[in-house]
DNA sequence: GTCTATAGAATGATAGAC
DNA sequence: GTCTATCATTCTATAGAC
């Protein structure tokens, strides 16, 4: 649109400060938690006054919201990195592979795992745009879910209480540990090996 | 140890109001959620001024550490009642209710289960006298899961992530409702029917 | 775009009169 | 045991100079 070398490059730089401050605030809240984002500290981070943020973000919460949308961009990324055509064939190990891939992605960040997965900021709510990117997040895990042959809305429910339960678990009683990680192939095969996962066993042969 | 009277009546009279002020900071967190305890709107619930709660509780967190060890007492008080000596002769039956019976006391009260089962609250830690009723209410829970049938320590643990994770994805996402509550049965089946739940089988029948 | 200055409000907690 | 007065912070956010 512009065809203005200097606004390109002004908008290049501007970019880059986005990016800088959030990755601060991600550290941030790595040390402190997710509620112990200071605006004064995370100004002291990226080398201005607090008050200098607010040229780049209108409020906490939409820093709160930039993180929100680069997280759920992460896991879909993620997550994508689990299409294989190696396991195709298997009908147990892409459901696997999913489910680690899932707890992984937990438990590398447990703040982040927090931000998306459940609701403990008090006044924050993901922007339309953000919420957008998780919505579309969701729909990715649904289908690959469902080509691992989980389809009905009963399994996957189960399905997800089980892997974020597992990953809870693991971040609260054993971090760093795989106390809990390790019983995700168990708790799949589980699920896989269940007569109600699949109603309809007998048209399916057909 | 004091044999007056008008001692013991103030004493009386002091864990009253102790308790009164327990109560109403339960009310306030069912309200504005668990880090939305003020002393000062406190004070006011209970008809005295901030600085006077002071007399009964050193600090805030006090009052947290008190609220931590009434809600294990309920905790244990509730998981008691399972004790109903007509399902005993049913293998299955006891882990249904048994697991009924958490996840109830979970979704009942979700910043109940939030103070004693996740840790949010950024600077609480709870006193050695409260940690010592937490233990004890998870010995007692232990011990009934293993009359029914759950004894290896995987297995226990595969028990607690599916129904915290139940319980967490029912309050989370589906509050008042019963999408997650109502796979309960499905999941303690499923984990009863696994072989690897019962590794010694042969010889439990000898 | 960054700064200083500052508003405006909340917080937890202490000292000391009564 | 409750009060008034107050401290000492923290916080998000705005206004306006440069």
């Amino acid at each position: 649109m512009s065809g203005n070398p200097n606004g390109d490059r002004r908008s290049a730089r501007r970019q880059e400060t986005l990016a800088e401050i959030v990755a601060a605030a991600w550290e941030m809240v790595a040390e402190h938690g997710l509620a112990g984002l200071s605006m004064r500290d995370l100004g002291d981070r990226v080398g201005m006054r607090a008050q200098s943020l607010y040229s780049y973000f209108a409020s906490k919460n939409k820093i709160y919201d930039a993180m929100f949308m680069e997280g759920y961009q992460a896991f879909s990324a993620w997550m994508e990195a689990t299409d294989d055509p190696r396991f195709r064939a298997d009908p147990a190990r892409p459901a696997r592979l999913l489910a680690h891939r899932f707890v992984e992605f937990c438990t590398i960040d447990p703040v982040r795992y927090q931000l998306l997965f459940q609701r403990t900021i008090p006044g924050f709510e993901p922007s339309p745009e953000s919420y957008a990117v998780a919505l579309k997040a969701y729909e990715n895990a649904r289908e690959r879910l469902a080509d691992s042959g989980l389809r009905d809305q009963e399994t996957t429910d189960l399905w997800t209480a089980m892997l974020t339960g597992l990953a809870d678990q693991q971040i609260s009683n054993d971090p760093g540990g795989d106390r809990w990680e390790r019983l995700v192939d168990r708790a799949v095969d589980l699920l896989l090996a269940d007569p109600q996962t699949h109603p309809h066993t007998e048209s399916d042969k057909a």
